[in-house]
RNA sequence: GCCCCCGUAGCUCAGUGGAUAGAGCAGUCGCCUUCUAAGCGAUUGGUCGCAGGUUCGAGUCCUGCCGGGGGUACCA
């Protein structure tokens, strides 16, 4: 019986107490299940007796009472018992229980999918590194943590389209091309131009690509170096972001919004809707009407469209494009953008709540002996994604990335990053990962197969740990995609490995020595098959490898 | 001034209104003649920043403070 089976028994027990008249009130929309931390109530809880209890009018310990006796009876389950203020106490049947590790390894890799999110067209933006100048650490926390809530949008039925948007327009690309113009010619770069080592690298690519540019006028020098350069920068992002496991579905340039036309229809489109007014020969959009506290510049006195007539025209296409919600991922100092983005999907005529969802990470500072290391793209002393990877690798470096709510501020040690040992969490899981292979591949040399399976052997208190654990991976998928929290999966899955270890290190899967192969040992092997489908569904979630040695 | 995030064990952090607040690391003490010791067990460690409020119940929700970080351009 799983957890969603058991919420279902309750659900229909609590009917038969409202049909029969034990207590009055309407039936609950939904019965949240949750395991027992402690064993000593049973294998799970539940609170609906207490949420019932005051529309019923009724104490709710009677209500739990009158569950509880329309709930023991169903097959699977052992005991149900009235507990504290008014919980409801449930142990599974041992063989109910242990019902579920055959469950998962006849469901394999489809098992924590769901269908929550089903029908639901995604758009998922994140990174959206500017064109000038390598991927760096701030942006590798949302490439982490970005591709894996795609992966886990996906698993609960979403259609999910990653989305890289390209900053390819204005002043911040015209400053690289000519630092990239500088630096070729051997000048010194602009005060404001940019500096990084990787500028002169990129400068030597675009002069070996096109030797004569230094004899062409310095505009159209210059404009050779936007076009390659910039073509260049993306390139290299995209390499960077695949040796990390991520991949976009789609790249889009602003630039080819200006171009089109679509900004300018953009702009007509929200002045239809009367939110665009004209001050100081400026265009202005009324975000004020929407909460913020100013009205915020559309195009410049000077005619130049700021970044806010490109986001509105951008958040248009992808709504076109028919995606019912767009979700960004922007760092904190990006903040400031909520209410603006909501106030274009406002003058669009949509309700935000409903088609956006703008995730604020904190961003990530590093610490390097003792003091904080600056992350600025113009200083060039940053370190990129590359590094990162180069230090510890794409599996300790996502993982790493992941395990943390995008609502904590990251300080990351490097020595700490660099230390590639066993105090990294992501070992810990994979480990498991790898002992589930060995444990297979042990079983099966001594003639262990998956053709007996005897639940009810599945006794041990271990086993029972293991198992509810098993059981909780699609709530947590579900509710990590419900939450846009995706690192509720590295979390649930660092318990799942203790949990596993600990029944590795009690329960033998393959008899000791000489010893004779029981029912017990393989009805064991189900459930390290389960966990270790387990593992590797959850460790794929986060973009983790799941290795079979180690 | 206004807006956002954070404040939980020595450190880094989990914790979708539930029971005695958890994990890892650090510290202390143990466990390899038997399936991987990248493992397991035991133990030490807490005014959940402070004060009110909401209710059967608050680390969680509301209000106000205190402390830290970030934002608040006709910058990008």
């Amino acid at each position: 019986m799983t957890p969603a089976d058991l919420s279902g028994a309750v659900r229909a027990a609590v009917a038969q107490c409202l049909a029969a008249g034990d207590f009055g009130g309407a039936p609950p929309a939904d019965v949240l299940i949750e395991r027992a931390k402690n064993p000593e109530h049973g294998d799970y809880t539940t609170n609906i007796a207490m949420r019932l209890a005051k529309p019923a009018g009724r104490a709710a310990r009677d209500v739990a009472a009158a569950i509880a006796a329309r709930l023991a009876p169903v097959e699977g389950i052992a005991r149900v018992e009235v507990a504290g203020p008014g919980f409801l106490n449930i142990t599974l049947a041992t063989a109910s229980l242990g019902e579920l590790a055959r469950a998962i390894v006849s469901a394999g890799a489809s098992y924590g999918h769901g269908d929550a999110l089903a029908g639901q067209r995604i758009n998922l933006e994140f990174v959206s590194a500017n064109p000038t100048g390598p991927v760096h650490l701030g942006h590798t926390r949302w490439a982490a943590l970005g591709d894996s809530l795609r992966r886990v949008l996906a698993a609960t039925g979403a259609e999910v389209v990653a989305e890289h948007y390209i900053n390819d327009f204005g002043a911040q690309i015209d400053k690289f091309a000519a630092s990239l113009d500088a630096v070729a010619r051997g000048r010194e770069v602009a005060e404001d131009g940019y500096h990084g080592e990787y500028v002169v690298d990129v400068a030597k690519q675009v002069v070996d690509a096109h030797p004569d540019v230094l004899g062409l006028p310095e505009d159209q020098a210059v404009a050779v170096f936007t076009s390659v350069g910039y073509q260049l920068m993306v390139d290299a992002a995209r390499t960077s972001l695949q040796r990390f496991r991520v991949e976009f579905d789609v790249w889009f340039s602003e630039r080819s919004m200006h171009a089109s036309g679509e900004v300018e229809a953009a702009l007509e489109l929200l002045r239809e809707q009367g939110h665009v007014y004209d001050t100081d020969g400026a265009v202005w959009l009324r975000t004020t009407d929407f909460g913020d506290d100013r009205d915020r510049v559309l195009i410049r006195s000077n005619g130049e469209k700021t970044y806010l007539a490109a986001d509105a025209a951008y958040y248009l296409d992808k709504r076109r494009r028919g995606f019912d919600r767009c979700i960004y991922l922007l760092g904190a100092d990006h903040h400031g953008y909520i209410g603006r983005l909501r106030t274009i999907a406002a003058c669009a005529g949509d309700d935000p709540d409903q088609t956006l969802d703008v995730l604020i990470g904190q961003l990530v500072r590093l610490v390097r002996d003792g003091h904080e290391v600056r992350l600025s793209k113009r200083a060039g002393t940053i370190v990129t994604l590359d590094d990162f990877v180069d230090l510890v690798g794409v599996d300790a470096g996502r993982y790493s990335l992941a395990r943390w709510s995008a609502d904590t501020p990251l300080t990351l040690d490097v020595a700490e990053i660099t230390r590639s040992s066993n105090d990294n969490p992501v070992y810990y899981v994979q480990y498991a990962h790898a002992r589930t292979c060995n444990a297979k591949r042990n079983a099966a040399e001594l003639g262990i197969r998956l053709d007996v399976f005897r639940p009810e052997l599945l006794d041990s208190p271990h086993e029972s740990v293991l198992l509810a654990a098993l059981g909780d991976f699609p709530s947590v998928v579900a509710t990590a995609a419900e939450l846009r929290a995706p690192h509720r999966v590295a979390r649930y899955l660092e318990e799942l490995a203790g949990s596993y270890h600990r029944w590795y290190d009690a329960c033998r899967i393959i008899p000791s020595g000489d010893g004779e192969i029981t029912d017990v040992n393989r009805t064991r092997a189900w459930l390290n098959d389960a966990t270790r489908i387990v593992l590797a569904n959850g460790l794929d979630l986060l973009g983790v490898s799941a290795p079979e040695r180690m």
